[in-house]
DNA sequence: ACCTGAACACCGTTCAAGT
DNA sequence: ACCTGAACACCGTTCAAGT
């Protein structure tokens, strides 16, 4: 009965809040989530959030962050014995996976890896393998940007989203490629999905192309250069030339 | 001095709403602007816009649909004797620069082409010029799908973005190759578009190696074949099985 | 330390009223 | 037809007050 300000133990924690959120912003979508519909789910008043972070903005943040640090990232370890092409196609499928799995967080999450310290541990690892296998850092540092926009652009804007399952909305005299338009929408998501596969594999044999035009490492040793720890840093950074 | 509730001329009208307002998302962002504000800048009151737009929602997309109408089509047009692959590389780069020069509206393009007629011309476009590359047209859908991510992708979640200027931000132990994280901050726009340009690169080779493997066109005959308009129309929703 | 209600300065949208 | 002010049901966030 007694209404007290604050009980004796914590209503709220940061995890707490971040799971809540990330199943409203699945359920719902990102509009749901306002600060006092989240505190309600949460069984608190608007402003309890306050206690835990300093915006909304950081509690999208941390879902984000929860959902990246679902990406599987194993393939990269040396260990796994994976070519740097397997690893790169591995980790994109997880990647599109762990996207396709809570879709309405998208939006948040492209806006970059940020403080995120998934987003950072992934960046991470995918400089690393590349660099280990041979690529020079300024490139290792392209393909791990270059793989996150066909990703994140995919888990996004799906292109058959847009065809509205309404054909009317097509007149053909406007529109002479599009009379079946309004069938893709029913199609979409397998559209997609088929378009994710076959620009994957375009890029990764773009790049395995590039691979092989790659001058022998310095050193002319017959593995893969492994210079885990001892890289000098001072070409990772993008000021190798660029090769066109 | 008659404050008149109608003026004898309108003083909105869609357009100047679409480009007032998409000089306020230019300038200050998405978050800048609210029916409010935008008529303040219209030297009207909140309510007006309704007589012009039925939502907010509806004038954003309006502003997304002015950029899309920006970029350049004329390379699929059969008389540019552009082929496929220069063709697609220059509407990308097209694209990412329309883009590129108004960042604040991406988050609304990616969702889609919906009913906006800009982005249906697109892809109509893409999709007429792939098919009389000889692709076949489940194909052909796939290649506009998968460089629309990729485009869009990289105008969105810039890579380089994440890391912030701040190496006290980073901890060495926990980011073993990131050392020079906080340097990329300020190279972010030069790894992007270094970014972008490889991976065009490498879809384009990639899409050249499938396209080398597709069959001679049914029908054998020596030039690309031009289906323009006659087009069964029955196999371009996707249900050419895959090649995989 | 952690939660509360009240309050501030906003939102998008509806609507009756004006001309 | 097109614009207005008032109003409704919201926002994110701050803050003094409670324990």
């Amino acid at each position: 009965m007694c209404r007290m300000a604050r009980p004796r133990k914590p209503l709220l924690s940061r995890d707490r809040i971040v799971a809540v959120a990330g199943a409203l912003v699945d359920a719902e979508g990102l509009a749901a989530v306002s600060t006092r519909r989240l505190a309600a789910e949460l069984g608190v008043s608007g402003p309890s959030l306050y206690n835990h972070f300093r915006t909304k903005d950081e509690i999208l943040e941390a879902v984000a962050d929860a959902v990246s640090a679902r990406v599987d990232l194993s393939m990269f370890d040396p260990d796994a014995g994976r070519d740097w092409r397997a690893a790169l196609h591995d980790w994109a499928v997880s990647y599109r996976a762990a996207l396709a799995d809570h879709p309405n967080i998208v939006p948040v999450l492209v806006r970059g890896p940020g403080r995120r310290p998934a987003g950072l541990r992934v960046a991470d690892a995918v400089f690393g393998a590349m660099v280990r296998a041979g690529w020079p850092p300024a490139q290792a540092t392209r393909i791990g940007a270059l793989l996150r926009f066909f990703v994140t652009g995919s888990a996004l804007g799906s292109f058959a989203a847009g065809f509205v399952d309404d054909a009317s909305a097509y007149d053909p005299a406007d529109y002479p490629h599009l009379g079946q338009a309004h069938l893709l929408a029913e199609r979409q998501e397998r559209i997609d999905r088929d378009a994710f596969e076959t620009g994957l594999r375009a890029l990764l044999d773009g790049l395995a192309l590039q691979h092989a035009a790659l001058p022998d490492p310095a050193g002319g040793g017959p593995g893969p250069r492994d210079n885990r720890g001892d890289r000098g840093g001072r070409d990772d950074d993008g000021s190798v030339a660029t090769e066109r």
